[in-house]
DNA sequence: CGCTATCTTGAATCCCTTCAAGTCGCGTGG
DNA sequence: CCACGCGACTTGAAGGGATTCAAGATAGCG
């Protein structure tokens, strides 16, 4: 990581200057939001913020993965989604917060505390807009996700989320490549609504039918890019990428 | 209903006036939204717009329910979402729809053409500070969809699903009120990641255990409020709502 | 009055969970 | 250096909740 997090940093050249919700915004509107950001980071497992804690800043993920989630009161816990750099956390209007928010991997935080950045909402259209544009993305994702959630079998749902790392992080010139488990047997299986156990039986099994290999617990290689995709679920043609 | 959908009917006397997108809306934003809107109904268990088909239109749902879902290829299908009145259809800078979009009862659509309705977007930062609160409020929504999806029984299911459709409507005046369930069961089940005829059992389930009655297949009371909350699993305590 | 869509109920099956017992890998300390 | 311990993971066997398949009941409507 190159960018180091002082607190004066200029946004522009913050990594997620062109993602994040100030990705609109003109060099003078940049200079307000400079004005009132600090910078806070989690080590990995660390939590962020709880279900019904006072939101006192809101804040874009800069660099980690951290997650949302709510548990039920008997502990069944189900992942509604990633934070990834250039996501957001907090919802401008409300005093509190909806989900639990996790570091998964250590994450680095803009923050911005909740009053300032309110108003700043309100006069700068730059942001309102795209935040607008960020919260119908995740809206679809998480509609995504439902269809994953009620209708998809253990195989599909694992095959879909493999595909999804597979599509975030694949380099277009390297050919054999290898990719990374961001999550636990656990918290896969949190994010996916199964047992960690149905995440191992199934990981075992798609490496038996020679869709993926392991390198380690957290390393895969991808066999047959194709039969992963038709395993996923998502197409009766097989949707076949090359 | 007593509102008219005339074409050229006053936004001011519209029954989502407040609630839509053009409830930061002062009276001049108003007139351009009046200048560009037209009104579509369709009947009961007409599709609306399929998912791929092109984004012609913008709409706000004015009266009656629709539904957003996918269906894989193989027939499942799951529904992401009931659309309300004032609820919005249609994302900006999206050329296609990612769900299907059915009308469950009688629906009333006030429609903007996609173009001039993106270039308002722009030019009004109240209609983008309202799209992003709707976005938020709707991501909510579906984030705690998700938790009942990948996580509850199908009896904590139907209790949550007949919870949602008691708060919606309940009259702070009425005692022993009268609901409607606005689904069939099939619909139900493709809303709560079931089977119709685990519906049907849950349901019946309900009854025998002095919780719902029904006065016939689409309405039913509540005998006992507490016991609902209980069921649906959200929280330990019970919830006591008196 | 009967037709058809919707819904209910029953029985068998299955996929995933639950419970339980290992295995693996890695850092720590003897 | 290796034993130890612990967390993460794998694998097995049994059980259960929801589905599937199949009748039958009910209600709305011509």
């Amino acid at each position: 990581m190159t960018f180091v997090f002082n607190e004066r940093e200029k946004c522009g050249s913050c990594p997620i200057r062109h993602r994040a919700i100030c990705a609109r915004c003109d060099e003078d509107e940049l200079t307000l939001l400079e004005d009132m950001k600090s910078y806070q980071t989690f080590e990995a497992g660390q939590p962020i913020i709880w279900r019904g804690d006072d939101l006192t800043h809101f804040a874009s993920v800069v660099s980690g993965i951290a997650s949302l989630s709510r548990t039920l009161e008997d502990g069944r816990t189900q992942m509604v989604g990633l934070l990834l750099p250039s996501d957001f956390i907090g919802r401008p209007g409300r005093e509190t917060v909806d989900f639990d928010v996790t570091a998964v991997t250590e994450v680095t935080l803009c923050r911005f505390q909740r009053r300032p950045f309110e108003d700043l909402v309100d006069r700068v259209p730059h942001i309102a807009q795209r935040m607008m544009e960020m919260a119908l993305d995740e809206l679809t994702a998480a509609r995504e996700w439902m269809v994953l959630l009620g209708r998809k079998t253990a195989r599909e749902k694992i095959a879909t989320f493999l595909e999804m790392i597979v599509r975030r992080e694949t380099v277009p010139t390297q050919s054999i490549q290898e990719y990374q488990l961001p999550l636990t047997r656990e918290e896969i299986a949190n994010f996916l609504g199964l047992t960690l156990e149905t995440i191992s039986r199934q990981l075992t099994s798609l490496k038996k039918d020679g869709v993926v290999e392991f390198i380690d617990r957290r390393h895969f290689r991808i066999k047959d890019l194709n039969a992963l995709h038709l395993a996923s679920g998502d197409d009766a043609d097989g949707g076949v990428i090359v």
